[in-house]
DNA sequence: GGCGTATATGTCGGACTTCTAGGCATTAGA
DNA sequence: TCTAATGCCTAGAAGTCCGACATATACGCC
């Protein structure tokens, strides 16, 4: 039945956040979940299932692009970079959402 | 192949934005889509094949109750109220809205 | 009378996103 | 040895939103 108050989420900000994340520099997928967990103080649990699907996403559509290198732990890993196509992309993005939450708070803040 | 850039809009908020409007007093769907853009000043365009399935799944789960009444126009229309749980409803999305979109500041205001 | 526009409700199918639940493999530590 | 953490992945189900379509009434205009 799905518990909507516990579980409210990433609801279409995904990918806007995994850019933002890896435009800080090259970086594997699983750490992105940790970084967005860390950073957001824990409100933000992206699942592998929504994940990998993103980044494979964000990868066809020439935002990201791959390179297999060794982690901090010394296996390999995808490490992720953001394009030039990315970086505008997120922007983009960024500026959609300044629109939307103002928008959201307006109608919100509304009295009467 | 969907152009996200020219149209962002709702992601998982239409159900709060709705509750919200509704709860200013009774009011029937085509005049919640209209106060709906016009509040946002025209950046939320709820569009009838989602308007008319939200207001179903709201009242289903008891959030939103009908009325047939005539409308302003003097036609017959279905005029909703916000019920006790609608409220509740109502106040704890508005919560869950402020510390996600806070989540959210926090990442793109990550810097570093 | 006939026509177009705004009002008003609704359904259907498709595209898309996220989650749950699983699988696979390696490494570090108890 | 076995468990947890790291690291990648997919498949299927559920849910949301949109575009397109269908229906009907009221009103103004020609």
């Amino acid at each position: 039945m799905m518990d909507k108050d516990k579980k409210e989420f990433l609801k279409g900000t995904l990918d806007m956040l995994i850019l933002k994340i890896v435009a800080f520099g090259p970086i594997h997928g699983y750490a992105i979940s940790q970084r967005m967990k860390e950073i957001s103080k824990d409100f933000f649990q992206v699942h592998q299932g929504s994940l990998y699907p993103a980044l494979h996403r964000l990868e066809d559509r020439g935002w990201l692009e791959p390179e297999w290198k060794e982690s901090e732990t010394g296996r390999e890993a995808k490490f992720y970079k953001l394009t030039r196509k990315g970086r505008k992309q997120l922007g983009n993005e960024m500026e959609s959402w300044a629109r939307m939450s103002d928008a959201v708070k307006t109608i919100l803040g509304a009295v009467e």
